[in-house]
RNA sequence: GGAGCGUUCGACUAAGGGUUAGGUCACCUCCCUUUCACGGAGGUAAUACGGGUUCGAAUCCCGUACGCUCUACCA
């Protein structure tokens, strides 16, 4: 008996991923992992009519995104594809016959109008032994009038027969044992109208068919589970099913109730993973990766929201989750999404990547500032300049622009105050001696030899360094902000330095 | 309405019968820095409520409240 441990993520192919998907991704992927086993990807596509052209590629450029890369799937292959649900049509039909032929299931003739009008009428209306034979199926017509009906290619679905009374009960690996009174559940539909099964039939034979041993989604399924208890019981036998854990939800930051795009759009942070572009509506939802996240980053905080390995360490790479991930850890209540708490992981591994690796995630936030660098080891050097102050990458060229450009604009109203002739006499002095050294040949200086000779100057002047260091900075880089003023001195070199002084005592001048 | 699941600082969480209920984010104060950050040191702040069981309960049991999910020919 094959024993390796083997779990999917089954998305269904409607648009962006978000938060909770990829948590659920996350999971299976550790859990897998961890056990040395095999993740799957699976595309539950049997819903013609939410299909969005472009959203399954989508699932694949961000889990490669993530790093958590399937090792089967629809373009990864596998001994058990096809790994598209509407490609396995063929396999549902004849999973659904096997249940009408051991009686398990029914044909239902109902329209869509019919179920409507029903639930108008009784209140709670389920379609179940209590109102089953006041509707058209197989159980409460007679074997003559479905016959006709069958003939007559009259629109039909299968419907589960769930048995009268009988306890659920089934352990969850998170939630422990989880127990149903099947009376409250109903005849769900296994195979729709057009041929295609519903989650339900298709979940539970591709899971026996694909060998999953562990089936991990989100907390909303877990009403259902008794519906898919029942079909493994019927089709496959209760010992070949999968273990099973339900989720916590992700849920909104204020208030309460499941997190969804509309609430990043309130709130102002992105919820997909990447940005989606939707072909149908042409709106795009901004990501976070295009917002400036690293994807160890997104990775570690989604990891955090409803995990821990029960010590105080937060920062975990994507090897160390998988080595000390458990999925009896996982908490059993949903956690508020925090963006605040996500940057802040977003800082420490941007504090953690190496400068050089930095230099090429940020090209495309250069790119859109329209910010050119024309030495790459340049870039690297403001690159550690800057880092510590970058909570995403995109905070990256406010807090470094003007080591490429002189500042569009000079915040001089906060010089102004305190400024007095002998400051202005000073500056010019700073000036000549620069451009004295450039004369020598020297295009710039180290950032400790410029303090020295500034404060030397400062002192002949009679002036505290102190009152002189902040109007310098505000010339240099446009306002109170940014490194060490010495050290932009060195990096944007004397001449560039002398430029924007002069550019700066003419705006004073002007006042 | 019904069914299921849940509930520790504002947020994420630790503590599976004995702790001044611990850590992180956020917030506040101070230090460092003659900028903004980073870093360092402190501070504010929680066991939903009511009953049991026990020498002892955040932890076990029972109620109550509140919240969430599901209740489609969507997943």
């Amino acid at each position: 008996m094959d024993s390796k441990v083997r779990v999917r993520f089954a998305p269904s192919p409607t648009g962006g991923l978000h938060l909770g998907g990829v948590r659920t991704v996350l999971f299976n992927y550790l859990f897998a992992k961890h056990h040395g086993g095999e993740f799957i990807l699976r595309i539950e596509d049997t819903d013609q009519s939410r299909f969005v052209p472009g959203a399954e590629k989508y699932i694949i450029d961000t889990l490669n995104w993530c790093g958590l890369t399937p090792d089967e799937s629809t373009v990864h292959g596998g001994a058990y594809g096809p790994y598209r649900q509407s490609e396995r049509k063929a396999t549902y039909t004849q999973y659904a016959q096997i249940l009408m032929e051991k009686g398990f299931a029914y044909y239902a003739f109902d329209t869509p109008e019919d179920l409507e009008e029903k639930r108008k009428q009784v209140p709670n209306f389920q379609y179940s032994r209590a109102h089953r034979m006041e509707m058209k199926n197989s159980i409460s017509l007679s074997e003559n009038e479905v016959t006709e009906l069958l003939k007559k290619g009259t629109p039909h679905v299968i419907r589960i027969k769930v048995p009268d009374e009988e306890d659920i009960v089934f352990t969850d690996m998170i939630r422990g044992e989880v127990r149903f009174d099947v009376s409250t559940v109903d005849d769900k539909v296994l195979l729709k109208a057009d041929g295609m099964p519903t989650y339900h039939l298709a979940v539970v034979v591709d899971d026996f068919l694909m060998k999953i041993t562990h089936a991990f989604r989100g907390e909303e399924w877990l009403p259902s589970a008794p519906v898919h208890i029942l079909l493994w019981k019927y089709l496959f036998g209760l010992d070949k099913m999968p273990k099973w854990a339900h989720l916590p939800l992700i849920l909104k930051p204020e208030g309460s109730g499941k997190l969804s795009k509309r609430d990043g759009e309130r709130l102002g942070f992105p919820v997909f993973a990447m940005d989606w572009n939707d072909p149908i509506t042409k709106e795009t939802t901004i990501g976070f990766k295009e917002k400036g996240f690293l994807p160890e980053a997104f990775i570690n905080f989604l990891a955090q929201l409803g995990w821990n390995d029960g010590t105080d360490k937060e920062i975990f790479s994507l090897d160390e989750l998988i080595a000390s991930f458990d999925i009896e850890r996982v908490h059993k209540g949903g956690a508020k999404f925090d963006y605040e708490k996500a940057k802040w992981f977003n800082q420490e591994w941007i504090k953690r990547t190496d400068n050089k690796v930095l230099a090429t995630l940020l090209q495309p936030f250069l790119d859109a500032a329209k910010i050119e660098v024309h030495e790459a080891p340049y870039l690297v050097k403001v690159i550690g300049l800057v880092k510590d102050r970058c909570h995403l990458l995109a905070d990256f060229i406010p807090q470094s622009h003007f080591f490429f450009a002189a500042p569009a604009t000079i915040d001089t109203a906060a010089i102004l105050p305190k400024w007095e002739e002998k400051k202005q006499v000073f500056f010019e002095a700073l000036v000549k001696s620069y451009a004295e050294k450039m004369k020598e040949g020297l295009k710039t200086l180290p950032a400790a030899i410029l303090e020295a000779s500034f404060k030397e100057l400062a002192t002949a002047h009679e002036i505290k360094p102190g009152d002189l260091l902040l109007p310098l900075r505000i010339m240099l880089v446009g306002g109170k902000f940014g490194p060490g003023v010495f050290e932009i001195i060195e990096s944007i070199e004397l001449s560039d330095t002398n430029a924007r002084i002069e550019h700066s005592l003419r705006l004073i001048s002007e006042k």
